[in-house]
This record gives C-alpha cells, sequence and structure tokens, in this order.
RNA sequence: GCGCUCGUAGCUCAAUGGAUAGAGUACUGGCCUCCGAAGCCAGGGGUUGUGGGUUCGAUCCCCGCCGAGCGCGCCA
C-alpha cells in the first residue's frame, strides 16, 4: 500500500494517539506518538485561525465517540474540570465542533517564541534519536542508468528533493548518510562509451552513420575530441572492420549492440580505457554540478563494485537457497509473485548477464548489511512499478523490507513559449539542470522544487520563472532575512545581550503571531521529518516571513524606549536564526543583503 | 486492457478526519519627510472532476464513473 506520499507503508496507517504535554518552561509541546489503545486520534493541535486561541484539542470529540454521548457535553464538562495554569489565559469550548480551545496569556505567547526560542542556532534541532527505529538514515538517491551527469531537470527535481530530505532528518536528531547510486555498470553505460568512440571515428572521417538511438547530446563530441587530444589515433579502426559487426537489419537496438560489439572487439583492452574515460567525465560533470547546486552526498556508490567484489552473485545465491529462484528458458527467475508482484522477474538472463535488478537487490542487501535501521530511497515515480520485487527480494533474503522505504518523485513538465518541451535524453533535446539553474538562479530553482510536495506532477513555465523570477517566494524570505541584517546592522549593540533581553514589552497582536510561529519551528521539524515532507518547511518558511514582514511594517523595531527596542531586536533575532536554519536546510543561501 | 500516482480559485500550489478550504500570482483600491516598497493593508474571486457510501464531522477513508501522468522487457 502505497501512502499519499508515494512512501510505502507495510500495514495500513495505525491510528496512534498523540500525547502532549504543555509546560510553561518549554517552549512547544513535545509530540509523541503512541499506539492506539482503543481510542483514535487524540491531537492538540494549533488551529488554522489565530481566533481559535494558540492551540485545540479534539479531546471532547473523541471521547465522545467512545461514550456514544454528546461531544459538546463532554468538552464542556472537560473545560470545567481543567486546572488553572498560568500561562493559559482562556480556555474554552468552541461552540461549532466542540472542540477545547487554550489560549496563551502574552508571557506564555512571549516565551514561546521570543526568549532562549530562537536566539541560538540549535533552536528546532531534535533531540538524537536513540530508540530502535530509524536511528541511522539512508538517503539513497538512485539517479536513472545515463547519463550519469547532464541530469535532465526533469528527472533533476531529486537532486534538492534527497538532500534537502537528509538535512532535514539530520536537524531533527537522526543520524544520516546520503548515498547516491551509480549505475556504471550496464548496456546504457556500453551505449554511451560507443557513442563517443563512434564520435571520435567520425573526428578521423571514418565513413559511419552514426546510430538515430545512440547518444546525441553535443558533451559526446565533447568527449571524443579530448580523446583524440590525449591519444590522437590510437583508437581508430576503418570503418569496414566497425561495420562488419553491425547486423544488416531494421532492429535499431541490435545494430547499436553490433556498435558496441565491435568497439569491445576491434578496443580490446583499450575498450575499458574508452569506457572509464567517459564514466569518470561524465561522473566528475555530474558531481561538479550538483555541487555548484549545493548538493553534496557523502558516499558515491558504484554499482559496478557490485559486480567486482562478487556481491551480485552472493545476493543471487541467498535467494535460491531461500527457494525463490526457478530456471525457466534458461534464465533465473526470481519468484517475486509469491511477495506481491504482479510477474516473476529475471535477475539472470539466459546469456548469464545479471539484471539491473539483481544489482539492485545486493545493493540493498549491501546497505543492511551496513547497518542502517532506515533505508530512504528517492526515486522517479516512473519506477514506482519496481517497488513491489524489490521489497518481495528482501524479504526473500531474510532482510527486515519494512527498513525501506520508497519516496517517489514526480515528473516535472517545462514549458517554453506556452508549449511543453520535449525531453528526450538520447536525442539530446533536454533543459539540463545547469540551463535551468542559469536561467532562475540556484536559490529560485531549489526553493521552487521544494515548495511543491515532491508526490505531485508540476509544470515549470520558464518564461514565467525568468520573467518574474523577482517574484519568486524564496525572495520573500531571504528579503526578510536581510532586513533583520540590515535593522540589526543599524543598531549597532552587541546581539549576544539580547539573549537576556525581557520580552514584557512584547504586546501588539502581530508580535504575538511572530511568537507563535517561532515557536512552532520544532514541531514542524519533527513532523516534516516524519512525513518525509521537506516541502512542508518550506511553507513554513514562507508564512514565518509573511509574520514578519506584517510585524516589521506596523511596529518600528528601533524605538527611543530601551526595554522596547531591546525586546523587538531580540524577536527580530530569533526570527532571523529560524529563516537562517531553516534555509539552510533546504540549501538555500541566506543573504545579509539583496 | 491491468496496475500505480493524481484531479482544489483564471494560473502555480497548500491544507493529521475538524471550525468560514488557505497562500502566492494575476486583477482592483490604499500605504514610503519614518529601521530596505523584493514590503504592508483592504477587496472580489470555490458545488475541492463527478455520483454514491462510512462518520457527529470528508479535500482527506471506501466503491463506481470521467479525465491526466507514469508503469506493464531475459532494458536500465
Amino acid at each position: 500500500m502505497y501512502s499519499r506520499h508515494g512512501r510505502i507503508q507495510r500495514n495500513p496507517r495505525q491510528t496512534p494517539s498523540t500525547h502532549v504535554s504543555i509546560s510553561p518552561g518549554c517552549c512547544a509541546p513535545r509530540c509523541q506518538r503512541r499506539p492506539a489503545q482503543g481510542l483514535a486520534d487524540i491531537v492538540l493541535e494549533r488551529p488554522k485561525q489565530a481566533s481559535h486561541g494558540d492551540f485545540a484539542s479534539n479531546l471532547g470529540m473523541q471521547l465522545a465517540r467512545e461514550l456514544k454521548t454528546n461531544p459538546r457535553q463532554v468538552a464542556e464538562r472537560i473545560v470545567r474540570e481543567l486546572p488553572c495554569l498560568a500561562f493559559l489565559s482562556r480556555r474554552s469550548r468552541s461552540p461549532a465542533p466542540a472542540s477545547i480551545n487554550f489560549t496563551l496569556t502574552p508571557a506564555g505567547a512571549q516565551r514561546g517564541g521570543g526568549s532562549g526560542a530562537g536566539r541560538h542556532d540549535g533552536f528546532g534541532r531534535g533531540a538524537a534519536k536513540n530508540g530502535r527505529m530509524a536511528r541511522r538514515l539512508q538517503s539513497r538517491d538512485s539517479f536513472p542508468p545515463i547519463p550519469p551527469a547532464r541530469c535532465m531537470s526533469a528527472t533533476a527535481r531529486r537532486a534538492p528533493t534527497a538532500p534537502a530530505l537528509a538535512s532535514l532528518l539530520g536537524f531533527a536528531g537522526y543520524e544520516v548518510t546520503r548515498e547516491y547510486y551509480v549505475n556504471d555498470a550496464g548496456r546504457q553505460m556500453d551505449i554511451l562509451a560507443v557513442s563517443a568512440w563512434l564520435r571520435y571515428l567520425e573526428l578521423f572521417d571514418e565513413p559511419i552513420p552514426f546510430p538515430p538511438n545512440a547518444y546525441q547530446g553535443g558533451y559526446v563530441r565533447e568527449m571524443a575530441e579530448q580523446i583524440k587530444q590525449a591519444h590522437g589515433d590510437r583508437y581508430v579502426h576503418p570503418a569496414e572492420a566497425v561495420l562488419a559487426c553491425v547486423p544488416e537489419t531494421e532492429d535499431i537496438e541490435a545494430r547499436l549492440d553490433g556498435f558496441i560489439l565491435a568497439g569491445k572487439d576491434l578496443l580490446g583492452e583499450d575498450w575499458s580505457y574508452v569506457h572509464g574515460h567517459v564514466l569518470s567525465e561524465q561522473l566528475a560533470d555530474c558531481r561538479a554540478d550538483l555541487e555548484e547546486f549545493g548538493v553534496h552526498f557523502d558516499v558515491w556508490f558504484s554499482e559496478r563494485s557490485l559486480y567486482d567484489t562478487g556481491m551480485v552473485a552472493r545476493a543471487v545465491e541467498k535467494l535460491e537457497k531461500s527457494g525463490h529462484i526457478y530456471t525457466q528458458d534458461g534464465a533465473k527467475w526470481f519468484q517475486s509473485t509469491a511477495f506481491g508482484d504482479e510477474k516473476d522477474r529475471v535477475v539472470q538472463r539466459e546469456n548469464g548477464i545479471y539484471t539491473y535488478f539483481a544489482s539492485d537487490i545486493a545493493y540493498h542487501l549491501n546497505k543492511f548489511e551496513r547497518g542502517f535501521d532506515k533505508v530512504i530511497d528517492v526515486w522517479g515515480a516512473d519506477h514506482h512499478g519496481y517497488i513491489p520485487r524489490v521489497r518481495g527480494a528482501l524479504q526473500a533474503s531474510g532482510a527486515d523490507a519494512d527498513k525501506l522505504d520508497v519516496t517517489l518523485v514526480q515528473f516535472v513538465s517545462l514549458f517554453r513559449d506556452g508549449q511543453k518541451v520535449s525531453m528526450s535524453t538520447r536525442s539530446g533535446e533536454y533543459v539540463t539542470l545547469r540551463q535551468l539553474r542559469a536561467e532562475v538562479g540556484n536559490d529560485a530553482c531549489r526553493f521552487f522544487y521544494m515548495l511543491r510536495k515532491c508526490d505531485q506532477a508540476l509544470d515549470f513555465d520558464l518564461d514565467l520563472a525568468k520573467s518574474q523570477s523577482n517574484d519568486n517566494p524564496v525572495y520573500y524570505v531571504q528579503y526578510a532575512h536581510a532586513r533583520i541584517c540590515s535593522v540589526l546592522a543599524q543598531w549597532d549593540g552587541d546581539e549576544s545581550t539580547l539573549g537576556r533581553a525581557d520580552l514584557a514589552p512584547l504586546q501588539h497582536e502581530r508580535e504575538f503571531a511572530l511568537c507563535a510561529r517561532l515557536a512552532e519551528f520544532p514541531e514542524l521539524v519533527q513532523a516534516a521529518a516524519r512525513d518525509y515532507a521537506p516541502h512542508a518547511l518550506a511553507f513554513y518558511l514562507k508564512d514565518l516571513a509573511g509574520d514578519f514582514h506584517s510585524w516589521y511594517n506596523a511596529e518600528r523595531v528601533l524605538v527611543d524606549d530601551v526595554a522596547t527596542r531591546e525586546a523587538r531586536l531580540a524577536l527580530a533575532l530569533a526570527t532571523r536564526q529560524v529563516l537562517r536554519s531553516g534555509l539552510a536546510l533546504l540549501g538555500v543561501s541566506q543573504p545579509m543583503s539583496m
């Protein structure tokens, strides 16, 4: 079963109750999920509308369900019995839904946002998770086979998504390793290598028609030129010899395989040089592209290494021992239907070559062996049909498949001049991540992607993104940050003293609203991490910036009254801190001025 | 045909089974002798594709239909 976030859940969502405790000293409620015990969800939440108070509970409604009585009466009874607390000014049962509402006193509100809260850089950071579940997390970003570089902007949506999720989980208290799975084995890599070789032969005027299904991009010619400059005509073979390996057939895939065969046969040992050069060039380019984008991976895991170390063979052997492998038509099949897949899948072809599926099983088993408590794969949505077989193989191997979560990222459709830009990897007709970054900028690009729930397909109007780049929400958030930097600079005082500022002068509605928003940050981090929803953080930052701008426009910070001035400066400082933390998690810069 | 993911303001997108479904953008009208106007304030905009069901309560859960994207290979 798939959750709405595209994440796999083995069991239908359980209905955990939420235990919330509030104490005057804490800046935000600590939410803790507990297993359901007969009662449905009982929550304490922040109402969407400020007029409904600072917190609201559906306790009355949920109890009424169990007691089979009137929710309003239950709620009224609970409100009557509630003790008086110093930080609560009002407890009420609102008429419509019979929920119980709490409103903080000014002191309570001030404590929430302005105090210790946002004035140190650790605010919002979750405590290290020491439970058995999900202590170490693995965020694996499996990019499609090739081109390893020249990330297309359509698929490259995962580039900002996976690292933002990893950062968020790290900030929430999990120990995270970010890993990029490099598909450096298999036919696609051979196709790229042979594409470069054929372009290389063109440079020596060998009359070989370039296959229509080989990689057409200009970068292939660049690599050919590099090889020529480095090694001259060393890899040149006459067209007749090359074409002799290519079958006369209409099947262009078969012809392409013929070209690959020609390369391997004619070049012999040198084939591995061409192959290796193409791979390292593409990989280096891909890494540079991602680093420029502010996207960093801790581990670059080579698919080929799984073959070199025999892990693929061992993984298949493990499946054979489990009794879920059978041979048919000379190929080895994994009985994935026994685990809910639509059909059984081949792991080793008739010609003895392992499929991509086989190496992927080996990869996941390897990752489990490395001791991760949770493995989060970020895949393109087109791979969704692939999930059942991977989970099935893990189960058959005796691994705990529940440790694997798969987040699917939907595609982006680019529009230019009102027309959808056609994207095709091999044809070379596509907009790269680089081009996209150059057009709209790193920050706008990252924030734009983060502003969407990742399992939502989205349309990206390039002309709009360019012409209205100043209207991009990212500038709205960054502008709030820059404004705060500016006012602090004009104050020209010692920021470290603001941590002790008395917040009592904060008495306006907009100040309470900003405090409440700041106080919400730690909860939001935990919720967004739990749901694998980095977009929630982007929306929060937009809201926070909005609360700040409203307040800043209505109230002057640098007033003559010292107490008021310092309280407001402290609030501004706390806001800046949360903006910084949040933007950094999303990989967006935090400019002092713009 | 089967499977998966979706369908929310003109457009781009939000919304743990909760209150009058929210932002941005676009449009209309206001606000700089004052810490940055990339900002603020106010306004119009909706049968949440559609028809049923469950529930005190459904954008959310279940079923049908319509529409879109993706996947259905001894490719990766």
